[in-house]
RNA sequence: GUCCCCAUCGUCUAGAGGCCUAGGACACCUCCCUUUCACGGAGGCGACCGGGGUUCGAAUCCCCGUGGGGACGCCA
């Protein structure tokens, strides 16, 4: 059934019935995580697969948790992955006359009316009915009825306005990736569309939005299934088209919990902090409740135009850091050489390394770029090439042992006279360790200590010639 | 509590009634490569939540359980 939904609405949109036009409408009182992340990805990926048009749409007509802050840093975010907007962005606070003749129209329609419910009044209400074990809904006091009294309107009492939601029937929607869902109106309540000081709440707004910007296909969170057929119910009261909803399951934190301030809801900008690269947290997030047969790899030009509805999963995916780190590994592997240099240096520059002309930082990430899990990590290995290292204790006492002493000193003098070169150097290392009966990484382990600092590096003979012939005769005798 | 949603290896997923002895990827294990660590290569381990139906045939469709999640604001 599904398929054959998806099925259609790819053929209305072939036929040009349908431009295409959705949205990614977050709220500005925090960053963008990594949920809003992909649900922006989704957003933006179907547009751009159909030629239509992504919007970015500010919903921020909560005054007191709207920051300036908050909003730059989903900019920031947005513009991190990459997700570039056709319109917008368009705030919701500067829609607010407009918002207004709206529900000026409901009220003279008839659609909405004004209620005098005090906040306590409500909220005992709420409790009341949350303890008998029922729903908690408005009781419809004020909602204007044929035949109806209404109470006295009280003086000095800001009212609110309040939606009148029909009481009978269900609404339906197909939705684009759940499929069908159906909710009964006695479900749903006269919902507060205006505050008692006369700003519009969210669901109103969203509803006048989404259908005055044309909306074709809502895709977000199916943390809004609930809203949605209130929102189609005000739609419909306004006489709007509806749109078609598309509602993503949630993604879970690396612990299989809710995301959450304490549990991985970091700022995507932390994944470049973190040394990921864009392409690397893109992909990893299109893959997650999105799939193209066995496809893991692929750029975001290949996504847009495999992308589809109805290959979205209908249930919540557990976030896998592992995963994204194979793939933030794969796409340093194969990133341009520029790219990695600059990224070393300016994370180098963090770390107080200043990098110098020589040794030359892309011969140093050449050799490092297939064993860095991201682009710290990275920066960090290729460090010891501007800044003598202090041997780890540890190593030099297993490896840089007395008996071993002599033949080091020995293969230093000859190193000083050949000419530096990875072959050269390997043929010297070679020699001393054929010469005395060695096994390589008997001599190797020594030299690695000593140059790198550590035990573990690229070929000891590549890395020495790289460090150049002074630096690692410098480093060599200052160990043994 | 009420309503809504969800359910395939540890994790992300393929799956559109017969291509399923359930495929791929990450992780893990073994081996190979090797100058340490990685990379790479070859193998391996590992799943249809349970119970009923429908059907010649069910991971797939239906029902009931169970488990998980979400929503119930003058937040968005």
């Amino acid at each position: 059934m599904q398929f054959l939904r998806g099925k259609i609405v790819d053929f209305l949109v072939s036929l040009n019935f349908m431009t295409v036009r959705t949205r990614f409408a977050p709220s500005p009182t925090g960053f963008l995580h990594i949920g809003g992340a992909r649900t922006a990805l989704f957003s933006w990926a179907y547009a751009r697969k159909h030629g239509g048009s992504f919007i970015l749409r500010i919903e921020d007509t909560d005054l007191a948790r709207s920051t300036p802050e908050a909003m730059q840093a989903i900019l920031d975010g947005m513009n991190w992955l990459g997700l570039n907007w056709d319109e917008g962005p368009i705030y919701q606070t500067q829609r607010m006359d407009r918002y207004r003749q709206v529900i000026q129209k409901m009220l003279d329609e008839g659609t909405a009316y004004h209620c005098y419910c005090s906040k306590e009044e409500l909220d005992a209400l709420r409790e009341r009915q949350m303890a008998e074990g029922i729903k908690p809904r408005y009781n419809g006091r004020w909602r204007p009825e044929p035949g109806k009294t209404l109470p006295a309107i009280p003086t000095g009492i800001p009212p609110v306005v309040r939606f009148k939601n029909p009481q009978s029937g269900t609404v339906v929607w197909d939705d684009l990736v759940k499929g069908r869902i159906e909710i009964s109106n006695e479900e749903l309540d006269d919902l507060i569309i205006a505050r008692a000081e006369g700003t519009p709440t969210y669901n109103f707004c969203v509803a006048v939005d989404d259908w005055e910007m044309g909306i074709t296909q809502v895709i977000r969170g199916d943390d809004h299934v609930n809203n949605t057929p209130r929102q189609i119910n005000m739609l419909k009261a306004l006489g709007a088209t509806v749109p078609q909803y598309a509602h993503l399951s949630m993604i879970l934190g690396d612990d299989g919990h809710k995301l959450s301030k304490r549990h991985g809801a970091v700022s995507v900008t932390q994944y470049d902090e973190d040394g990921y690269l864009p392409e690397a947290v893109l992909n990893y997030l299109a893959r997650l409740g999105w799939s193209h047969g066995d496809e893991e790899i692929f750029s975001m030009a290949q996504f847009c135009e495999w992308f589809d509805l109805n290959h979205i999963t209908s249930s919540a995916a557990q976030f896998n850091t592992e995963k994204l780190n194979w793939l933030n590994a794969h796409y340093i592997k194969h990133a341009e050489i520029d790219r990695l240099v600059s990224e070393a240096t300016r994370r180098l520059a963090a770390l107080g390394i200043i990098v110098k002309a020589q040794p030359v930082l892309a011969d140093a990430i050449n050799l490092y770029r297939e064993r860095a899990n991201n682009l710290n990590e990275l920066a960090e290995s290729v460090a010891y090439f501007y800044h003598r290292p202090a041997p780890d204790a540890a190593a030099v006492e297993k490896h840089v042992t007395p008996e071993i002493m002599p033949v080091i000193k020995a293969l230093a003098g000859q190193l000083a006279a050949i000419e530096w070169t990875v072959e050269a150097i390997h043929a010297a290392i070679e020699h001393a360790v054929t010469s005395n009966g060695l096994k390589f990484p008997q001599v190797a382990m020594p030299l690695r200590v000593a140059v790198t600092g550590g035990t573990q590096s690229p070929g000891i003979d590549a890395v020495m010639s790289l460090l150049g012939k002074d630096e690692t005769l410098a480093r060599i005798y200052g160990l043994i």
